[in-house]
DNA sequence: GTGGTCTAGACCACC
DNA sequence: GTGGTCTAGACCACA
């Protein structure tokens, strides 16, 4: 786990569940690894994993069988992929926006930029 | 002061420092205005105030005169202009390009977006 | 098995036993399904039917013959709506009319509920 | 704090906050007591607190001021009402319908119970 | 002072 | 074995 990452642990774990699911490698009705297992895996305390665990459940990403493990919901592909849309939109492209025209940034720039990344 | 911006107070007031610094409405020996003065105007704590004032003088972009108030510094504007943009090239940047790509966002439809947000 | 229900998997075993004997189909004496038996049918962990079995053994509502099976006792069914019914009444009634009265809900409103539920 | 009561304690804290809002104690608008002064007057731990707050911020009946406290959001009280009647139209009454057939009680006998229990 | 996050460890119900 | 809840206590950022 990243300790560096400014973003709570918890937040790292739901968006790496997120993007199993985006990359298909979690479909619909899988079972996911259960809150010990990822605990380990990720070097952190299950309390910690079970908030990431919830946080999908609330959202209906995954549900949960009682004594049994949690499992990917029905359609989780397009909600992660719209929630992400929306969170992007919503709470990345203000900022960025005003930080390109503090800073006299113009698409041209940006796109030159990105396609640089690309390569 | 805008509070459900998800940026700490105190960053959005160093920002508006940094904005009227960038825009030459302060230059360097320029008294800016008392921190009482700044926590009155935007409605905020004056610990607040006072933080953002600090984190300014750390970065040698203010400097205070002990009994008088604080002034910018010289070369402010340079400094201000070179931090905000190795801010947004190497921090912001690449976390952005990356989401753009998960989501399937194109440059287009950034442009269309931030043509909307100017209005 | 009902895994989205909210109630845990072994009560609703024994709520599926009681029908069985409130309804007259089930009747003293009668040997019921093994813990084998109900465990497949049910889709359900052995050990998970075995629970359904020891609690209505508790309450004298069936009796064990070792190495045969598990069979009705008498005045079951008396016995199974006594408690039922003291259960619903004392349990149940008290919490649902406060709800409805904080919810504003009419008893019209829930008989056209409850027709609604019978088709 | 009630530990005979069924329900998780942090689903009793959202309840009693539902039901402050519901009854008009507290408005759109009003802060409400801090995580900590809910802590020490329910007597319980702060972690399970703040639990019952964020359960209500994601529903967006909470909001949170960095710093300040938890506030009654806009429309509040008409989305407790609304969620607490999905509530019991989803998850109460299809149970409580099943037990009134499996016990042979019709609507007109609820009634009656209920007019009784007015007085 | 406010809330946010995390850990360690306990105990419970259920399968 | 699974998850669910709770406690006690630590540390942090922010106002």
């Amino acid at each position: 786990m990243n300790y560096s990452d400014n973003r709570p642990i918890y937040k790292q774990i739901t968006d790496y569940f997120c993007n199993q699911i985006l990359q298909h490698k979690w479909s619909p009705e899988d079972r996911i690894p259960s809150v010990r297992e990822i605990a380990v895996k990720m070097e952190v305390n299950p309390n910690t994993a079970i908030r990431a665990f919830h946080d999908l459940q609330d959202k209906d990403i995954l549900y949960n069988q009682r004594g049994v493990g949690y499992f990917v919901a029905e359609h989780a592909h397009e909600k992660v992929k719209q929630m992400k849309r929306e969170e992007f939109i919503n709470e990345k492209l203000p900022g960025f926006f005003r930080d390109m025209k503090q800073l006299g940034f113009s698409c041209k720039e940006l796109e030159e930029l990105y396609d640089k990344s690309k390569k």
